[in-house]
DNA sequence: GGTCACCACTCATACGATTGACCATCGTAT
DNA sequence: ATACGATGGTCAATCGTATGAGTGGTGACC
């Protein structure tokens, strides 16, 4: 900067000033144009350090996401480097977990989005020295701030779309239940059967993990319930993609003898074998809601608990049909 | 810094010296534990734009992927993340490519890593004022610095498993070819037939993109081919997704009728129906051979065009089998 | 003709660390 | 008694930007 006022013949403070736009100043238009031919010239940037020292912000938002090969956070997070983008922020995403690089992190951002969706141990958010932080697609202890969907009304979309199929031994590969999330998924679940009339019996909710291979595990237990259920909602879509596998494995088919429908309408849905009935939720929405809680609370506001209520939209492909006896 | 040096009673500069262990400093024991008392009670954390400033040195790396919903990229950011780690450095994953994003991360890291697969334009490597960068799993024009694996050899090993199933008619769902890790890809496929004494008909290769859904539409043109190709190698596991998805929609199963081999072995592969046969790729490798040649050239070295040489591995599941006739 | 309000800028300090240069004290060898 | 090299620190400048507080000049107004 020095440079650009010595070309243009100023002081650094008059082009500080106005490369910030700043509004209590004025300036003679030639002297502007001189500035800023200058600064074009010698293709001046303005040094990120220097500017965050003094300034006390870095104008970048951190996201963590601890496992990056989940690709519903790649739709979380392209909802959230919008918004921030447009907010004038950067966002700059953490693949690890660890403590130690989240605190290293910690000072390089004006705010943190933690994206965990297994049970491991809740982030301590409101530390004293660090920065904002908020839950992003699970809820936390007591009201720390977060954004979630409405999974609740995800999974009773998925469940009531079997029911309309005429299924009637409908179960559930639930998520882990110290989850929040996983909990609300199964209310969903829980509230379509009862809506329906029918009760839930205890032997058709499995507790599984979110991946592929806790819903093919949980997937087999259900199948050796009787009388088996003619289909099964589960708690994301890899979960189950890992329930179909698990149904062939059984020498069964799906939709066949099993129907199966999943939340999350990850990428590869319509190119499994059968094409995978989703529920689609708002997982760009919740990233970019996420960065405004963010970037309020950055401005002061207290930030609560948020949920966006854009309906959840069903995909219908071909994992799903009427139960064996229809 | 000033609070913990009044608190212990020193300059501060004793107190930055005794952080970072200079080795020119000798000290009194009774004063160091003093000053560390001081650091533990004021949970002193220095401030790293202070020291960016000062030092010039973010110990930050920065990695630009745009497609997040790759897969691939977890593993490869993995390896690069752990290795960054190891030296000291944080990793920063940008998900958008936009060239603004870029050039606002270029000062918040030392060097930069592009994931980026696609044909998309080739990012400017060697700008006068950014930091090194450097290409991984592709590689430049000239000698512009990069990491890649060994994909040729990779097909190659998908290929020549075909062939050992006494498959002759091989076709190949090939990446763009206007991208160099295609262009290997392809290599590797032409190798192995032609080193088994058969020849390469171009009406077996077809070029397509990196996605299912370009496996799918390039799968479809192959199978209209007379006599039809018995078996697919595509040039990524997605475009596999997708060529499976295209041999059922033709009324043909897999392996049956047409076996399928993809490269990379993405999570998902071992629950597909059927189970997709891969090659694996040495990814993590990939990605801490990439910062260990992005840190050399942070220290001054010129970076070269490396490749990962590591074997590739076959993983054998269900989606290949013999030839119909056989 | 004096005062006052702008206008168009400049001055100087601070942000929080790092680091080369310097300094006081002390034991010891000559 | 003096010089000397360690030992155990301190001093002060600096990194690049932001910003509150001036400052000289000009025109308007009474």
């Amino acid at each position: 900067m020095k440079d650009v006022a010595a070309e243009a013949g100023v002081d650094t403070s008059l082009v500080s000033r106005l490369l910030n736009a700043d509004q209590t100043l004025s300036v003679r238009p030639e002297t502007e144009e001189r500035v800023m031919a200058a600064v074009r010239r010698l293709a001046y940037r303005p040094n990120t350090a220097a500017r965050t020292l003094k300034t006390a912000r870095t104008m970048a938002l951190g996201m963590v996401i601890p496992d990056l090969s989940n690709v519903i956070y790649a739709e979380i997070a392209r909802g959230a480097g919008d918004r921030a983008a447009a907010a004038g922020y950067v966002l700059l995403i953490s693949g690890a977990a660890a403590e130690v690089r989240t605190e290293i992190l910690e000072d390089r951002v004006d705010g943190l989005l933690y994206a965990v969706a297994t049970a491991q141990s809740v982030p301590d958010l409101d530390v004293p020295g660090a920065p904002p932080a908020i839950l992003i697609n699970r809820r936390g202890p007591a009201s720390s701030p977060s954004v979630v969907v409405d999974d609740r009304a995800g999974v009773a979309l998925a469940t009531r779309y079997l029911l309309s199929l005429e299924h009637r031994r409908i179960a559930h590969v639930a998520g882990p239940q110290d989850v929040d999330t996983a909990r609300r998924r199964r209310r969903g679940y829980v509230d379509a059967m009862t809506a329906a009339g029918l009760d839930v019996p205890a032997e058709l909710t499995v507790e599984s993990t979110f991946d592929e291979e806790g819903g093919a595990a949980s997937t087999a237990a259900l199948l050796r319930v009787t009388p088996r259920p003619t289909a099964i909602v589960a708690a994301n879509s890899n979960a189950a993609v890992g329930a179909m596998a698990a149904v062939r494995e059984a020498g069964l088919s799906v939709p066949q003898d099993v129907s199966v429908v999943g939340l999350h309408d990850i990428p590869h849905a319509s190119y499994l074998n059968p094409a995978l009935t989703t529920v689609r939720m708002p997982l760009a929405e919740m990233g970019g809601r996420a960065v405004d809680l963010l970037l309020g609370m950055i401005a002061g506001d207290p930030g609560g608990a948020v949920m966006v209520t854009t309906p959840p939209e069903l995909i219908v492909r071909a994992s799903c049909g009427p139960p064996a006896g229809r």
